[in-house]
RNA sequence: CGGGGCGUAGUGUAACGGUAGCACGAGUCCUUUGGGAGGAUUUAGUCCGAGUUCAAAUCUCGGCGCCCCGACCA
């Protein structure tokens, strides 16, 4: 892609109201542009960043076996009375009424929604087990959105929900879905600790979090290095434990986390309000067991961030990069030394790598170079009148402070395999 | 929802109650070209509404918005 050709354009400075990092850098970079607080626009590299993680959450939802489905976000009330969530959830629910005086709501989350459909098509053991996942915005009326796209008002969230005949199937599913949970976050960068959770509206006792850990973490989480070990504040202040219960070895350190996924067990509570049932084999009516599991896409985007960084920019992980490669056309605007930066161009394009392409005219070197910095794609290719000479290109991964001068070829050759 | 801070060109910042200025950006022209280049020229602003005053960006009140701390967070 020509960086000349989409909308986007860095800013010189930070925004001045900013703290938390991941609004920082996403903001003065143009990944995101935020309409009010909490609730955010995604520019040409923060769609592309979003999509990845997307990508890479579909494709491990899909290896537990789970279908992709997609419901609404607007409900009507009567979904929601039998579970008496319009009433609990109303603090946080977009709630209001249509023209013709109808109370509808804006989804902060499926349970209601998904069982209703399951009831109209889950009658037998046969039917179960069932897993079916959404990826779509939820709307929660956040009483302080707050740390950029950490915590927003309108946010993408993938929601899964499974449907079992008893709780050993739930048990299994639950535990393959924690393991495809930290496959998801280790594939965009990061390294993921499960706690169990303390407190919570539904489910009290059967919920885990995925916890990262980083200064810009909203939550407190004893972790053991040593063995991976986490126990949630909460639980921690009740047991103090000083030496890690699980290898004993370790010492428990409270370190500052983001939650960026959290699971539940949620038993039959949601298919006993909306009479989702099934037959058993021998012929009673029994409800279906559920579980629920959910991971915020924006705020892994924005923890990936506040993980990833330093003085002059992003460090995006490259599962999760907006583009691999930032190739960048510096000195002179010579009409050989362009001809030789659209060659470069064309043959990564042709190989399938994923380039940003700062063919940007009547833009000085340093400009382009803390443009780079700035947007942190993996890899740096800078071609110039210097490298045209040698028919060759150099090559600086963001995360690395070395440069190496080498053929077109052989950095292709080496970054595809 | 309690507490605090803050709202001035696109961005970042000045201005005692008295001419709204500077830098960057953007437009035009010339020069420059490996770490945010230089010159010339143009462009664009006091969040909204009341009040006090001869006079309000500045003082008072109300609203709206943003950020931070706390509470909250299926």
């Amino acid at each position: 892609m020509r960086q000349s050709e989409i909308l986007f354009k860095t800013q010189k400075t930070y925004p001045k109201d900013e703290v938390a990092v991941n609004a920082q850098l996403l903001i003065k970079a143009n990944f995101v542009n935020k309409l009010m607080a909490g609730v955010y626009s995604f520019l040409p590299l923060g769609f592309r960043v979003r999509s990845k993680i997307i990508s890479i959450i579909r494709e491990e939802m899909n290896s537990l076996g789970a279908s992709e489905i997609l419901m609404p976000s607007l409900h009507p009330k009567s979904a929601w009375e039998k579970s008496g969530r319009w009433e609990g959830l109303s603090k946080i629910m977009y709630q209001f009424q249509d023209h013709s005086g109808r109370d509808v709501g804006l989804g902060v989350t499926h349970e209601e929604i998904v069982a209703l459909i399951a009831q109209g098509i889950i009658d037998s053991y046969a039917d179960l087990p069932k897993y079916v996942y959404q990826i779509q915005a939820k709307f929660r009326d956040e009483p302080r959105a707050k740390s950029g796209i950490l915590r927003g008002r309108e946010f993408t969230m993938k929601d899964m929900y499974s449907f079992h005949t008893d709780e050993k199937s739930l048990d299994d599913f639950y535990e393959e879905t924690k393991k495809a949970y930290q496959r998801v976050f280790e594939r965009c960068g990061l390294k993921s600790y499960i706690t169990e959770a303390s407190g919570g509206d539904f489910s009290k006792n059967y919920s885990h979090e995925f916890m990262v850990e980083t200064e810009a973490g909203e939550d407190e989480t004893y972790l053991c290095r040593l063995c991976g070990f986490a126990r949630n504040k909460e639980i921690a202040d009740f047991r103090k434990d000083e030496n890690c219960p699980k290898c004993g070895s370790g010492v428990l350190e409270k370190v500052k986390t983001v939650e960026v996924g959290n699971i539940f067990k949620l038993g039959t509570k949601y298919s006993e309000a909306a009479d989702l049932n099934f037959k058993n084999n021998e012929g009673h009516l029994k409800p279906v067991v559920m579980g629920s599991y959910g991971i915020g896409v924006e705020r892994l985007m924005g923890t990936a961030v506040e993980v990833h960084n330093d003085k002059n920019g992003i460090i995006w992980p490259e599962e999760i990069a907006p583009f691999k490669v930032h190739l960048l056309s510096v000195g002179e605007d010579k009409e050989d030394l362009q001809k030789f930066a659209e060659a470069v161009y064309n043959e990564f394009e042709k190989s399938g790598l994923e380039v940003l392409f700062d063919d940007r005219k009547k833009m000085s070197a340093g400009e382009k170079f803390y443009d780079a910095d700035l947007v942190g794609l993996p890899f740096r290719v800078v071609v110039s009148e210097k490298m045209l000479v040698q028919d060759k290109i150099e090559v600086k991964k963001r995360s690395e402070k070395e440069s190496r001068v080498l053929k077109v070829k052989d950095f292709i050759k080496e970054i595809s395999k």
